[in-house]
DNA sequence: ACAATTGCTGCAACATTGTTGCGTTTATTT
DNA sequence: AAATAAACGCAACAATGTTGCAGCAATTGT
């Protein structure tokens, strides 16, 4: 099970033209296992022992892995990115769930975000993001 | 002009139960004015020689004007809450717009946010944050 | 297989934003 | 004016993220 998602994350970042180092394959294999959005120090702490990663690589890895596409930060109102591997299903716009009393992040793919509303004249769109707060299943 | 909104920054304060100290008018004064969501230093750097406060002092005041429903907070992806005063028109749900070049926060009112979708089964839905990213007038 | 090269890593130091504890001052009440 | 509860300022701390630089390692070329 472990060892699919190794090769998977593996062959991805290969197919990214960067050097398929233990640090960032055992990071996207991480995220690729995770079914949430989850922080820096969170993936810190599902490093194993024998592959124990500094901050600031963490933290490098993670930005070059958003570079290139095969993940993406959320940003939360406790002021820490979250991170979630790209997956074909949401790979662009979507929308998270965060539960206000866990803290659990998780990814709404069938939000219907149409765009019924307009940008002030002069105004540009680029990007949306959102966020649905409320209480998870285990927490309400 | 502006002892006008001094005014009724006073009066806001004391209807909500609260003293209404020079700090806390000043602070509800400058965001009263403000067309945008603006943050703690920006606030700081509107209050005059004459009434500097402590960072704490300024904290706290917000987060007791957050309390009384008089201002709210807006997440960004800068990880710096930005602050706005409520008016009638947007006290509750709406969505914000922030230009990624100038970082400028401006409320979106006309917004339509109608649940069109649904979360998991179990999940309670409390409050949604919808920012909307892109260049506004004077960037793009 | 070996050396060169490019880029990845780790360390230390720093920056920013926000929070906590506590003693002092101030706005309001009486 | 005095009493009191609330607000303030200072110092220290916490969490998250960033930068510079020296060294190491994965890939490339031979």
């Amino acid at each position: 099970m472990f060892n699919k998602l190794h090769r998977t994350a593996e062959e991805l970042i290969q197919h990214s033209g960067g050097r398929a180092t233990a640090g960032r394959i055992r990071i996207l294999s991480i995220l690729l296992a995770e079914q949430q959005a989850i922080t820096h120090r969170e993936i810190e702490q599902r490093l194993p022992q024998t592959l124990q990663l500094d901050r600031v690589t963490l933290y490098r890895a993670l930005e070059w892995l958003v570079g290139k596409n095969l993940i993406h930060k959320v940003t939360s109102d406790d002021r820490a990115w979250r991170y979630h591997a790209n997956r074909e299903l949401h790979s662009h716009q979507h929308a998270h769930f965060k539960c206000t009393r866990c803290a659990q992040v998780i990814c709404l793919s069938d939000l219907s975000m149409e765009r019924s509303w307009h940008l002030p004249i002069g105004y540009q769109f680029q990007e949306i993001e959102l966020t649905v707060k409320g209480l998870c299943a285990d927490c309400s």
